[in-house]
DNA sequence: ACAAACAATAGAGTATACTCTAATGTTGTA
DNA sequence: TACAACATTAGAGTATACTCTATTGTTTGT
């Protein structure tokens, strides 16, 4: 598929793509065979990708973040190794992202009781 | 305190804490009784800021979104309503976190899988 | 044949959140 | 009293992640 079918099936805009693409995070393929345009081609994979990478976003990975997990699935110049090292990494931030998250609720109910009660 | 002690009490340097006061996070106060300068004073209420500003920003709010929280808690324009709203809407949005954090969790677990037994 | 829709590229512009520099004035200590 | 350490302000610079504009070329439907 072309870059607009791309961007309505994801609903990130051309644009982002073209940057996600810049970035090193997606990759599309020019057809040789055709002379008249140098148009690129996207495959469903890279769907998969942009999805992963709305994911990815939300829970605040960077983009190089994102590149490097995106590497661990589907780049094959890394060993076995390499990728579980990266991915066991991202999932021990994702640990202490929980942990920050859970303390900042309990904080903000604290806040909530302190309001309650005319504590602030 | 001055705002020297304050950077090393929160490990927040100077520069940023300025920056954090303009952007209407934190107020210091000016004593009128000293005519010799024009320095700025911290309290103990504006470490705790900061100290909750360093949290709130690990778990992704935006400075205007702590701004919103501090209001909250601090500033007496609010009615109890207004604050509770302002909070519980927080409260919310980590709700949303929390459940996006353990989705990629489980997302980076399946790659974690997907390599062990070469799906990549 | 031709206009509307779509494609590529380069580069400029925006928003957020700092981070640093420069200029100038104040305080504390040897 | 010199001078290092600290204070303020204004404004410039940086990094990240887009977002938009301009230019030029291609494809498709009438």
């Amino acid at each position: 598929m072309l870059i607009n079918e791309l961007a309505k099936k994801t609903g990130i805009s051309t644009h982002t793509i073209r940057f996600y693409e810049k970035s090193g995070l997606i990759e599309g393929k020019q057809d040789a065979s055709i002379k008249s345009n140098n148009y690129f081609h996207y495959d469903e994979i890279t769907v998969e990708k942009l999805e992963f990478i709305k994911d990815a976003k939300s829970v605040g990975f960077t983009i190089k973040e994102i590149g490097q997990i995106i590497d661990a699935w589907y780049n094959q110049r890394y060993t076995k190794a390499q990728k579980l090292e990266i991915l066991d990494e991202k999932l021990i931030s994702l640990e202490q992202k929980m942990k920050e998250v859970k303390d900042m609720k309990n904080q903000l109910l604290q806040f909530k009781e302190d309001v309650v009660h005319d504590r602030c």
